[in-house]
RNA sequence: GGGGAGAUACCCGAGUGGCCAAAGGGGGCAGACUGUAAAUCUGCUGGCGUAGCCUUCGGAGGUUCGAAUCCUCCUCUCCCCA
């Protein structure tokens, strides 16, 4: 086992806060005193089941625990789950089925396994406690925090003075995900700087029930592909870590400079002294910048494909994009005296008629490289590359 | 329990009887430019057989030639007082 300040360093390594840190020490120390690994906690939402890279910046640092040899434990939040959750600016999520949320623990494990260990890893339902808590339980878990404590929560307080709904319940959330650490005896609880505060309840409930508390180990939260908000489903600004390599690819090319960076930082595991050199090389014109992205992207999609795959995805990018040609592989579709409009909303390159009627006005749509303005024409019989906005192409057998 | 404010398209938000498919911004999409960068510029952004028609402004009724706008009830949210 490696020495406290080895691991340290070693935990330390892109993480936004450690609370509280000379804790974390100690704990290390005892835990290699007694030869005993510390259970290091994260717990994950399952209603959303596809895990994106924002998700793997956390999944690393557990990783990064057990390759120290420690308690890995991947919590799914089941109850809370089954429960729904109406808050938040958020749509609302609806509640699941037991079966639903089992399916996407499922898929969970799944994803999470190409990072972490299996072996080596807990899996924990809260289901399991929580679901046998009685009232009297929870009224009194309740009692252990208080209303003035729950409001210093950062969103909560604007929320109540921005005059917005807050139902009870989600004071409840916390307590919930607090009284987990309970559960599990967790030593260690990871999360994103955006769950700082649970993470911190976790520790006065924990203290509460008469246990030691927990150390909160905060990550940075992973902006999304806009650089802006946080990479999430929702918002539509994610790179999932099951899409295929061309895509993947694509997106983490969409990224812009800056932010690309910012992700070699959170999800490669280049040094930060690495990181910094490429920088200046580039700001002194030594390295162009598409060159180091394009090797970035192959980087993350081997890490979730393969290197062939990687490659490949290079390869096409650079056809379709950078020589502006049409890719080796799209879909063959094939049709009889079937006009464009119907073809178009037909393979779903348009979402209604109104807008591939928007888009051939705007030029987005072309056949064989030629703009196509007139929907009403039926192509005449033979081959053609249809191809609808940037990316959106298929081959158009027409008879 | 009492009093008040409010619910508008993906989001924020203007609109208080016809000129409203509904201002403006954000987001999104498309085109130009490029390194598919980013930034910028331009256009589009409910649906349909695009002439014109149909459905939309929390829900249900009503008034009116005509309602997002007025009335009634309902649902939900927020504020103040208790």
């Amino acid at each position: 086992m490696l020495s406290v300040e080895e691991q340290m360093q070693y935990i330390e390594r892109g993480a936004e806060e450690i609370i509280i840190y000379d804790d974390l020490k100690r704990k290390l120390e005892d835990s290699i005193k007694n030869n005993k690994p510390l259970r290091i906690k994260a717990g994950f939402d399952p209603t959303a089941p596809d895990l994106h890279l924002g998700h793997t910046v956390l999944i690393q640092k557990l990783k990064h625990f057990q390759d120290l040899g420690h308690q890995v434990i991947f919590l799914i939040g089941d109850f809370t789950g089954m429960i729904g959750d109406p808050s938040g600016k958020s749509e609302t999520r609806k509640a699941l089925t037991a079966e639903e949320v089992k399916k996407n623990a499922e898929t969970y494990k799944e994803q999470v396994f190409k990072i972490l260990n299996p072996e080596k890893t807990e899996i924990a339902f809260n289901s399991h406690w929580m679901g046998k808590m009685t009232a009297a339980d929870m009224i009194r878990l309740s009692s252990c925090y208080t209303v003035a404590r729950m409001l210093e929560r950062d969103d909560f307080t604007k929320r109540y003075k921005a005059n917005k709904a807050i139902a009870i319940h989600e004071f409840l959330y916390p307590l919930v995900q607090a009284y987990d650490s309970v559960a599990l005896k967790a030593d260690v609880e990871l999360g994103g700087t955006d769950q700082k505060f649970n993470l911190l309840v976790g520790r006065e409930i924990q203290k509460a029930y008469g246990q030691k508390p927990q150390i909160a180990l905060t990550m940075p939260i992973l902006e999304g592909l806009d650089g802006v908000q946080k990479m999430s489903k929702s918002l539509n600004n994610y790179v999932g870590i099951t899409e295929n390599p061309d895509d993947m690819f694509g997106k983490l090319m969409s990224v812009s400079d800056d932010l690309m960076f910012r992700y070699m930082l959170l999800l490669s595991d280049r040094s930060m002294e690495s990181i910094e050199n490429v920088k200046s090389d580039i700001k002194a014109g030594k390295l162009h910048p598409m060159r180091i992205k394009k090797d970035f992207a192959a980087e993350i999609v081997e890490r979730f494909h393969n290197r062939a795959s990687a490659e490949n995805a290079r390869k096409n990018f650079e056809k379709v994009f950078s020589k502006r040609e049409n890719p080796d592989e799209m879909p063959i579709v094939e049709y009889t005296g079937m006009d464009l409009l119907k073809i178009i909303r037909d393979v779903k390159f348009a979402p209604s008629n109104s807008e591939a009627r928007r888009l051939a006005k705007q030029g987005a749509v072309s056949l064989n490289g030629e703009k196509v303005y007139d929907l009403e024409r039926i192509p005449e019989p033979g081959e053609y590359v249809l191809k609808v906005g940037k990316r959106k192409f298929a081959k158009l057998i027409c008879k």
